[in-house]
DNA sequence: AACCCTACCAACCGCAGCAGT
DNA sequence: TACTGCTGCGGTTGGTAGGGT
């Protein structure tokens, strides 16, 4: 029944990697690859390592051609175009930056990106509420004479969606799930256990990514948004912004789109987030609603087949809302997307 | 010099799905 | 069929370097 432990816990060493450490694993994995065990791996070299950690430092640090920080603007748009478009897959993201590993990718949204996006929003949400103001103190002052008038008027903030879960109309599946899945799964994601058989081997010395080594960043990150959103609804609902064109798929493929034909540059990202603030934070977690996930991970594991029939409309502040003049433009279509237009 | 704070990153941990017995 | 190990993934943690006071 079963197989041999693991590993024994206790005679296991943690911490940091010596020279010798990942001497050692990288002679033996250069001569003999992983064998397909990284458990037996470590007792093979002589490591008193966990089977998993060899993997880590395998994958993360010693395996051939890594590249180590200095991300490029072109990457950083990837990545950047990638979460928001699937939120926290770090694999699949990774998979499409040669030499990144997706802990790197992780690490680097998590202590730069996010944050030189979040503030990028604040400012500009700043400037907005500041020009906000500044109309309202004239309209204010405009009205002072129409008091009265004013108490019959239409309330200034109207009412806008709130994050509640909302029953898809049409509970069919979304036409697009497939192809998005299968692009996913090229990528190296797992959804299902069809899918899962699929994925990139990489547990040998030659290992190689699901691309084109040869292809420039530029048509790395042209390939990624236009393989995505040629997959998707793109066609079938027409972009109204300058730059991107957001959806919500409630019937099942979760995606959250920010892509048009050409690249989106980190700046203009930033300003066609429907979210606002914090929604950056959240992305991951309004897919994990989306996904009906509840662990820490988002959507992790989980089948798209799970995705059913809960919409979420982006919240949107009434503030931003009204200043936008997006209010009247929200709407469910009879296709059952929640769209900005 | 000493302390504190922040940013960064390598590594660990737990989970989920698959596979072997 | 049930149990359990293996693998891969994403979230989190802890050590450390660097800058400020």
């Amino acid at each position: 029944m079963g197989r041999a432990p693991c590993c024994d816990k206790a005679n296991v060493k943690k911490g940091p990697w010596s020279p010798e450490e990942d001497a050692k694993l990288k002679a033996y994995i250069g001569q003999h690859g992983t064998g397909g065990n990284w458990i037996a791996l470590p007792q093979k070299i002589g490591l008193k390592r966990c089977g998993k950690s060899c993997r880590l430092r395998w994958l993360n640090y010693l395996r051939p051609n890594i590249k180590h920080g200095g991300f490029s603007e072109e990457e950083e748009n990837i990545i950047c175009s990638l979460y928001i478009s699937i939120g926290s897959r770090w694999s699949i993201i990774a998979a499409q930056l040669p030499g990144r590993t997706d802990n790197d990718i992780k690490n680097y949204w998590n202590t730069r990106l996010k944050k030189k996006l979040l503030g990028k929003q604040r400012r500009e949400q700043l400037a907005r509420q500041a020009i906000s103001l500044k109309q309202e103190m004239k309209r204010e002052s405009d009205q002072t004479s129409m008091v009265s008038e004013a108490m019959n008027q239409v309330p200034y903030w109207p009412q806008l969606p709130v994050a509640m879960p909302i029953a898809n109309p049409s509970q069919e599946p979304h036409p697009n799930q497939d192809s998005i899945r299968k692009l996913l799964v090229k990528r190296g994601g797992r959804f299902s256990d069809h899918d899962h058989q699929q994925q990139p081997n990489i547990n040998t010395t030659n290992f190689q990514y699901p691309f084109d080594l040869s292809s420039t960043q530029e048509q790395l990150y042209a390939n990624s948004v236009d393989t995505i959103a040629s997959t998707t609804s793109m066609s079938n609902t027409p972009s109204q912004l300058p730059n991107t064109h957001y959806v919500i798929n409630g019937s099942g493929s979760n995606m959250i789109q920010g892509f048009n034909s050409y690249p989106i540059e980190l700046d203009d990202m930033v300003y066609s987030i429907p979210q606002q603030l914090d929604e950056l934070e959240s992305f991951s977690g309004v897919l994990d609603n989306v996904n009906g996930s509840t662990g820490t991970s988002s959507a992790e594991s989980t089948s798209w087949g799970n995705v059913s029939s809960l919409v979420y409309p982006p919240m949107v502040s009434n503030y931003d809302a009204s200043q936008q003049g997006m209010l009247q433009d929200c709407s469910f279509r009879e296709s059952g997307y929640f769209e900005l237009q």
